[in-house]
DNA sequence: TGTACATCAGTGAACGCGCGTTCACTGATGTAC
DNA sequence: TGTACATCAGTGAACGCGCGTTCACTGATGTAC
């Protein structure tokens, strides 16, 4: 049997907690299904425990919600990669920790990952914490490089933004495909993620740094 | 005005045909979603000019149709590598060229690409056409290593099965990004895909075969 | 050679479902006088 | 202090749509006798 509890009415001038709490539901039933065109608004609306048109005030459709969502996730998905690299003094061993908390983040939370690089949302979005987490990496990356930066400068074109865009696409490779061929026998993560940075950076930086760790 | 032509049956013994055409539509309507949870039995029923029960004795559900689909698909992914590498005599010129002409289908194909690794269906099926492309560019990698093989064997491992592993993850990710944030400012794909390709093999095999290229 | 019958390759109508969206409404709470 | 009114934060019923699936059917073609 069923109690039915009627949902308590947000007092004058704090609709905003409603719309709080529908980001807050599309953001669990996203996590589930990992896919924004799948999202609806009657589900939304079920979770919240509101009727359907409620959601209207806040939201003019559902692309308007799912892109709130996204602006909660990007900072997210920043936090954890600073989470996982605070207070490592090692410019290698930073990067490398910052990858791995990228990685870690994505396998951890693989619906909102698949989310924030939705083919269609991407497409038509730009988000402000998206290019600080890229240019996050390619700071990290330039540390990396200057020591060498004699031997290893790009003719003509910014050599740590190249090599970043590298990095990025390969980890975002890198769990997309355990996401989708979870069967297939990968070589534990944290290794195959070692190992693609330090190749893509393409020289020997932090060869004992590693090693001290 | 629409001239109604109604569509001639199939003689018999040839039902068969009509399975074929279905799975051609499904294939069409993927092209453009990109999704296989977007595809539906009357879209797909509709594009073929018959009705939508009709469907059932060939396929028991969607997703049967859709395993259907990417039965073709993975087979033409691998011809089009193959196409790219045919002739080639160099190794690592070989394998680069394979790279190549994986990441051209993608991009020339996203639709299909997706469906190929969609989170949903992957995690269902394996497909030997999948395997075999696998298995190539493992074969690929071994013959760029092999002149090396004294001083670059993993321990314990297959050294060319675990690069093989990084550099699929890392061109997996090269055109999905590319796909999902087609905004951003990418360098070449070429120029991506053979640095990739070059700093993932981890030695300097082919630095002269490309140079004479 | 004719004819009854079986089979094959589909059709068309109907069902119940979840969806986005609209509309007029309700009822609590604050505000003006 | 009382009371009329405005506003806010939602509700509930209804709509039309596309969907997957079912069911009984149709009509051409081959086969047995």
């Amino acid at each position: 049997m069923t109690v039915e509890v009627r949902r308590q009415r947000n007092p004058r001038g704090q609709g905003q907690r409603l719309r709080d709490e529908i980001i807050e539901a599309a953001r669990d039933l996203l996590a589930e299904t990992g896919d924004v065109k799948h999202l609806s608004l009657r589900a939304v609306a079920r979770r919240v425990g509101i009727a359907a048109p409620s959601v209207y005030p806040h939201f003019r459709d559902l692309e308007e919600l799912a892109v709130a969502v996204t602006d909660r996730l990007f900072p997210e998905l920043e936090a954890a990669i600073g989470a996982g690299a605070r207070g490592v003094r090692d410019p290698f061993a930073a990067l490398l920790a910052g990858c791995r908390a990228y990685c870690r983040y994505a396998l951890e939370h693989p619906g909102h990952y698949r989310v924030l690089f939705d083919a269609d949302l991407g497409r038509r979005t730009q988000t402000e914490a998206g290019r600080r987490v890229f240019q996050r990496l390619t700071d990290g990356v330039r540390a990396c490089l200057a020591p060498q930066a004699g031997g290893g400068e790009e003719v003509g074109g910014d050599a740590a933004a190249f090599v970043a865009g590298l990095i990025w696409s390969a980890l975002h490779g890198l769990v997309m495909l355990r996401i989708s061929r979870p069967g297939f026998p990968w070589a534990p993560l944290d290794r195959m993620v070692d190992e693609t940075v330090r190749r893509l950076l393409g020289v020997d930086a932090g060869s004992e740094a590693t090693a001290r760790r």
